[in-house]
DNA sequence: TATGAATGAGCGTTCATTCAT
DNA sequence: TATGAATGAACGCTCATTCAT
């Protein structure tokens, strides 16, 4: 009997292809260069992806899974939604600046016209606001959070406001450290405040 | 004599490229494509342009104009800071609603990783945010806006929080209307107070 | 009525593209081009030429031309045929030398695969053949010249001695002007001795 | 395992586009074309070659070295110069006449002005002219050639004499048998005794 | 299953030629 | 006649995908 398809083999080439977009963008990543990133045959690839695109796909699968079991463990926590929110903050930067490879794709495929998206990518997108949603409607509830606001509206505001910080500090690299040290900070007192006096 | 290169043609391509682009991203937009949409062969364009970057580089130098003449506009005005950014937001959205083409592009462009930018593009970047700032900076200087934020992630974060509302908006056609019919006020509420109570 | 199409336009563009050609290769040589060193708009050209292999043909029907008076000019002259045959070569290689542009077309396209050959170019290389063979005929009739030769043969190898070694020399830019200084010596000399002792 | 990149396919194209340019032309020769005359894809071609300009470097790279080999064999051989000489040129006349489709390529390239010439086909004129010049030289160390000549003009004439009445063969179709049986012998009598009685 | 050579549709770009002015 | 913008066929080359080994 044939081998099975080893799972390994799968991620190996789901990470390779992360760092290779990471660095030319989806367009420019070959699936040669993907194969040898990988140490792997370009042949071998199709033996885990039915396309290039599927990579993509699976990339964002992968992120999603991940993203429903920490806000399980999140969500055990006990812990007053601003104190929630401010942490969830600070870990989201730290995964930013650890994973920066994958971050750069998400932050670029996440704002593709929407006919471009692919199913996963699009469900990604829908996932993570949810999990905000629902931190902001338990928020509301127990009157942490203004009830005036539009739940929605306000999830994408936030999302993307941290993630246009953590894109600032990617553009600066002589200065990334300095700005992700202040960036769940000023983020969250952003959230909390306003601009305004 | 013979025709003369009108900056018309130049203009149509342009607007053609906005249409296509939009629709199927850079990558998947083939100048066969543009020059069909604009009613021009293939050879017309690179009469026009030095080559398919180019016209993406004129499409954000386009752009960087006019931004550069509204602000100019703006300034002019006699409005506290708070007003100015009410306004601003107001029309930013009217702006989006009805250049939504180009908002893909703008919006899809301007997070790619730094290395694939071309100049204009980057520029583009830097010019948006540079009259954010500036915005800022009158307000602390005037009171109106608190002193402790950083300006730089600040403008960051609103640009970004506009943005990803008009993005929504565009990722739900059916209640796209009613998503920018409030956004403007939304925004602002944010900006305004934050979130919490 | 309209202007007579003028001769000097006409010469005007031949000369041009002699120096284009001559710089890049009939190949590289574009008709823009031409028509930027003739300081003319391409649609000019092409009221004066067919297309663009015509004025290659045109060329060659002008050295045609010039070699048809400059034989029949030397034959006129009443000198035997070995101080005929030195007096050619000395002149040929002052030609060459002030005419290098036309020299690297000629000895570029004259070698060229036969299917190639313009009418215009192929007449060239018969005509100029033709008159090598003449002189070669009247020193075998006057006894200057070995009976046993192969007229034909000689003719060819001839031109194509002198020819090299004057490629040799544009090879050769540092030495160029010393090499044509000792070429039509020597040419001479293997003529008239060949290489053995 | 997948087919191995074999040398026999590298070979395969080299002589489709030796026979392919031989009749077109270099600049006439299109990627397609070759692809087709191999009975390969164009695809395979970029296999094996980074671009079209490389397949006529090879071209000559493959000539230089059988060069390499024939000269090493002929200068093992104890003869005199002068029917080293002979020997040559009938040897060189076969060859050409049974690899006519490569004379083509060689004598056509050979003679480009210097800024079009690859390397290797700049390398190709240096060395076949090294070879002649040393069995020269030879002769004039064993005092069967004359002493005066310029041995540099020398090579380029005597190789050029041959390759004209190779030329001349292939101008004449419906005699180039008879040009071919009579070449040597004649070439070899002009580098003899020129032409003069 | 793994390999990587082979494939060929499809792209960006060029440039000889045309033709409205 | 002169102009030069417009044209589009044709090219070199890439790369996702296939398939013989």
């Amino acid at each position: 009997m044939a081998r099975k398809k080893s799972p390994e083999k799968k991620d190996q080439i789901r990470k390779a292809a992360i760092r290779v977009i990471s660095k030319v963008g989806f367009y420019n990543c070959t699936t040669d260069r993907i194969a040898q990133e990988a140490g792997v045959s370009v042949g071998t690839i199709y033996n885990y992806f039915k396309d290039k695109e599927n990579i993509l796909s699976y990339i964002f699968e992968v992120e999603q899974k991940k993203l429903h079991i920490y806000f399980r463990k999140l969500n055990k926590k006990n812990i007053v939604v601003p104190e929630k929110i401010k942490y969830l903050i600070k870990e989201y930067f730290d995964f930013i600046y650890k994973h920066r490879d994958l971050f750069q794709i998400l932050n670029d495929e996440i704002n593709k016209p929407v006919r471009g998206l692919k199913e996963e990518i699009f469900n990604y997108g829908i996932l993570i606001h949810k999990y905000i949603k629902e931190i902001l409607v338990e928020g509301c509830n127990k009157g942490s959070i203004r009830e005036n606001i539009d739940i929605d509206m306000m999830a994408y505001m936030m999302l993307s406001s941290a993630n246009s910080v953590a894109h600032m500090g990617f553009l600066n690299p002589e200065s990334i450290e300095d700005i992700f040290d202040r960036a769940a900070e000023n983020v969250y007192k952003f959230f909390q405040n306003g601009i305004f006096t």
